[in-house]
RNA sequence: GGACCCGUGGUGUAGCGGCCAAACAUGCCAGCCUGUCACGCUGGAGAUCGCCGGUUCGAAUCCGGUCGGGUCCGCCA
């Protein structure tokens, strides 16, 4: 039950016609006094001449006794009432009978004798319990009738901590000197990886705006305009498929600042994040700070992840060494690594007893992941090393490995032997997996970090182009700057052996638990350079300054070398609350098919609409069809 | 685009080829009850088993399709 706050104290003050206080408010210091209140019938005990009701708000829960005797009309009039039945309940605040106290209640120690009572409306019996918040409920019951959900305590209770965390984010801001700016919904559309949701403009028939997947040109823009340290809350959009911790629209935290170096940014970051979690969720510790900072590199070669969760261990171990000369005699570690692979492996705690079946699990799933197989090696309590590739290995190599990867008795050892990509994504996977079954991360910890210094680019095969790993504004790290070239020497020229493949970004990340948080850069400012990457990304100069050519006329004007990041608030509330589904930190978010099941969106037009826009709808068919056609083509010009 | 799971009175589940026009809990309705707080007691109403088609003498139960919800891969930062 969430305490009443200042604000909450304050509401209590204005005294509206309906209530004095609120169903949270009252002690055992207001006996005696005169009380009215408003809220929704929570529960109702009738014991004839005696009704017990239950009156509920958001600030808490507060029994209304009704007794014949006393109060004959209100009695008469509580006999009818319902769950969720709003009613207004004027009173004296009693103490409760020595004994009938409820300690579990904040208000448990009093209760408001009724002396009239008014039904404000009348309330049809809801579709699930409200007043029942364990009771389980099909999702898409819950996302039809959210407002009913959203009276339950804890999606009630999770709205008002997802609200503390965003004023706690003002507060931290506003303090350090940022401004707080809005940025158009409607703006151009630019290729930033994501599909943009498109909306057609009336005044230009032909034309589209589109909703932005995040402010980031509009921020460097701040930037550009002198604002120097700029925030919002801001809302994005991306049209790509849904997921528990992916949404059309989610909120980011976006910010932006000026004349800073990557150390200044994420220094700021990691104070403020330090400072807004202690502030939002005192009681959860936060595992290390200043918070752990990753390369990319050391990040997958340890976990296997560029956003590892570090409540646990399990770190990936490379096996090469401790399997000797080649060949081992299991010619599937001996191929791998003659080809430039890895054999690398992680301990399974306590696992060494695991069934046949849940070893073939764990193997469908590698494989499901890329994997062309899962090795796995049980140690058993004698220290004994088992595996179905100990024929091949022989018993010394098996100890061997068993011994560098450090596995005890009774644990399992797992290991992928593939290119080096595949393993530490394999073995990411599994860890972070493995971590959860066996219970190996803390709940109530909160494990923050970073990893840093991404590559630039990654190839991109199907087009022939380098593609920005992260953000396409994204810095160079200042040495790797030569690098920013192509094997021709031609940027547009752009291959796969270029050099710019080595360059390192000068891009942050932040995880928490095992989830990305957010990331940003320090951002290239100098048109030259912007261009030139942009050019290994596929843009011809046409179509760079098609889509780009606004930010770059403005870098033309004096830009501030600046850097900011953008942090998930979804996906940061979630976490805070113990959620691992951003749904259940939304008010009113939709289904994994982008519905809105409350609102019934998204609708057909009506013919007017189209009409009015210049548009005519092809029909469903044609329309799969025309899509069809408009498959296979990734061209940016 | 793909894989998997779920869909039975208002809600949550059971039933998984005939014994089921379907069971249990809770909710709902009515009656009784002056200290309950998931109040209690008594009685009652309420689902043709998401939808369509098929297999079968017979389908909630098997098969195919479809719709809706979810998890995941691809996609997405």
């Amino acid at each position: 039950m969430t305490e009443p706050t200042i604000l909450a104290h304050a509401l209590d003050d204005l005294a509206t016609p309906y209530r004095s206080h609120t169903c949270g408010a009252l002690r055992a210091d207001d006996a005696g006094a005169a009380a009215r209140l408003a809220g929704w019938v929570h529960r109702r005990r009738d014991h004839g001449h005696l009704i017990f009701l239950d009156l509920r708000d958001r600030y808490g829960l507060t029994q209304v006794v009704v007794d014949a005797r006393e109060a004959p009309e209100a009695h008469a009039v509580a006999t009818g009432a319902r769950p969720e039945d709003v009613l207004s309940v004027a009173g004296t605040v009693a103490r409760r009978l020595a004994g009938t106290e409820n300690a579990r209640l904040a208000t448990g120690e009093i209760e408001l004798r009724a002396s009239e009572l008014t039904v404000l409306a009348r309330a049809e019996t809801p579709p699930f319990y409200i007043n029942a918040p364990d009771a389980p409920v099909d999702e898409s019951l819950r996302l039809r009738y959210r407002y009913l959900d959203l009276r339950r305590e804890p999606l009630r209770d999770r709205l008002l901590l997802r609200a503390a965390l965003v004023r706690a984010i003002r507060d931290a801001h506003h303090r350090a000197g940022f401004v707080e700016i809005e940025t158009p919904i409607l703006i151009k559309s630019t290729p930033e990886g994501a599909r943009d949701f498109i909306v057609p403009s009336r005044l230009q028939p032909g034309t589209v705006y589109a909703l932005p997947q995040s402010p980031q040109q509009l921020k460097q823009l701040l930037m550009v305009a002198g604002m120097d340290r700029y925030f919002q809350i801001a809302r994005c959009f991306r049209d790509e498929d849904l997921r528990g911790d992916r949404q059309p629209e989610f909120t980011q935290l976006d910010l932006e600042m000026s004349f800073v170096a990557e150390a200044t940014v994420m220094d700021f970051v990691e104070a403020m994040i330090v400072e807004v979690s202690r502030s939002v969720v005192p009681e959860r510790p936060i595992l290390e700070v200043p918070f752990p900072r990753f390369t990319y590199p050391e990040a997958l070669e340890r976990f296997g992840s560029d956003k590892p969760d570090l409540r646990f261990g399990m770190e990936l171990v490379d096996l090469a060494a401790a399997l000797g000369p080649v060949p081992s005699g299991f010619r599937v570690f001996d191929e791998t690594l003659a080809a430039g692979g890895r054999v690398k492996g992680i301990v399974a705690p306590g696992l060494g007893d695991a069934s046949r079946s849940r070893i073939d699990e764990l193997t469908a799933f590698a494989r499901r992941h890329g994997a062309r197989g899962l090795v796995h090696v049980a140690v058993a309590a004698d220290g004994s090393a088992h595996s179905p590739v100990g024929k091949f290995l022989g018993e010394e190599r098996l100890a061997a490995l068993v011994a560098a990867a450090g596995a005890a008795p009774g644990d399992l050892l797992l290991v992928v032997a593939d290119r080096s990509e595949i393993v530490a994504d394999v073995l990411g996977r599994l860890r972070q997996q493995l971590g959860l079954d066996l219970e190996l991360a803390d709940p109530n910890v909160l494990a923050y970090c970073w990893v840093h210094r991404f590559p630039m680019y990654q190839w991109d095969r199907d087009n022939g182009r380098w593609d920005a790993t992260h953000n396409p504004f994204s810095g160079v790290v200042p040495e790797d700057e030569p690098l920013l070239v192509t094997a021709s020497g031609d940027p547009y020229r752009p291959s796969i052996d270029d050099p710019a493949g080595r360059a390192r970004a000068m891009q942050y990340d932040v995880a928490l638990n095992g989830w990305e948080l957010g990331g940003g850069s320090v951002r290239i400012h100098r048109r030259d350079l912007l261009e030139r990457s942009f050019a290994l990304q596929g843009y011809a100069l046409e179509k760079m300054h098609e889509l780009f050519g606004g930010m770059l006329e403005a870098f033309d004007f004096g830009a501030p070398p600046h850097g900011g990041i953008a942090l998930g608030i979804d996906r940061w509330a979630a976490l805070l609350a113990f959620q691992t589904n951003i749904r259940e930190v939304m008010a009113f978010p939709k289904t994994q098919s982008g519905s809105d099941l409350m609102l019934g969106a998204p609708s057909v037009p009506d013919a007017g609409q189209y009409a009015e826009l210049g548009l005519r709808h092809l029909g469903v068919e044609q329309a799969l069809r025309a899509l069809r056609e408009e498959r296979a083509t990734g061209d940016r010009g």
